[in-house]
DNA sequence: TTGATAGGCAAGTCGCTACTTGCCTATGGT
DNA sequence: ACCATAGGCAAGTAGCGACTTGCCTATCAA
């Protein structure tokens, strides 16, 4: 649904999340978790980032792979080509470079 | 800012309004709250659209123009565009269609 | 000028959501 | 077998956001 996904991109924790994916798949919670601290400064628990990461599966903009004791995570950005066509007007003159 | 226009787009309700707006630009608030309870049968008070319309226009996406004791909103898709390409990969194969 | 229309401001309520805390399961190393 | 690591589940809390209600201002028509 455009509204999950809508209702993930609301949070700025979650969005920090793709930037995070987006720059490297494959990252596991608790990389994803140092990372958030190291490099943003943000002070979440575990169970935060682990419920933010539910949403944005739940929304399609991530897709996980278990392997053994890890979860791997994998960003997916088709979800968002489809949200924002909703308001582009073909021939309006901003839309056509 | 990006983080308004995330906020903006996370009511259904806006995302209403501004389907209404890519269709008929220049509607006054009264046209809207009417076409919102019309066509999609939302019960919503004039405030609540009044509100909706104030956060859509704080976010860029709307603008407004007064005009006498009539107040003009237009739609404007600038924002969408900057905000989604921050996580398409240039060189994803799903992006190069 | 009076009344009706279009809109704004401010306070208050209510539900959702982000976050925490505590405990539990499972996999892997030694 | 044991312990550490990676992750999950569930209940509880706090704050934000959507919506309402009541009253006020401004413009136009009669």
């Amino acid at each position: 649904m455009a509204e999950d996904v809508f209702k993930a991109l609301a949070d700025p924790t979650r969005r920090r999340i793709l930037d995070e994916l987006v720059e490297r798949d494959g990252q596991t919670l608790f990389e994803i978790c140092t990372r958030l601290v190291t490099k943003h400064g943000l002070g979440l628990s575990r169970q935060a980032i682990s419920q933010h990461l539910a949403v944005l599966e739940s929304a399609g903009l991530v897709l996980s792979r278990r392997q053994g004791r890890y979860k791997f995570h994998d960003l997916d950005t088709e979800p968002l080509e489809r949200i924002v066509t909703r308001w582009l007007r073909p021939d309006a003159p901003e839309n056509t470079p």
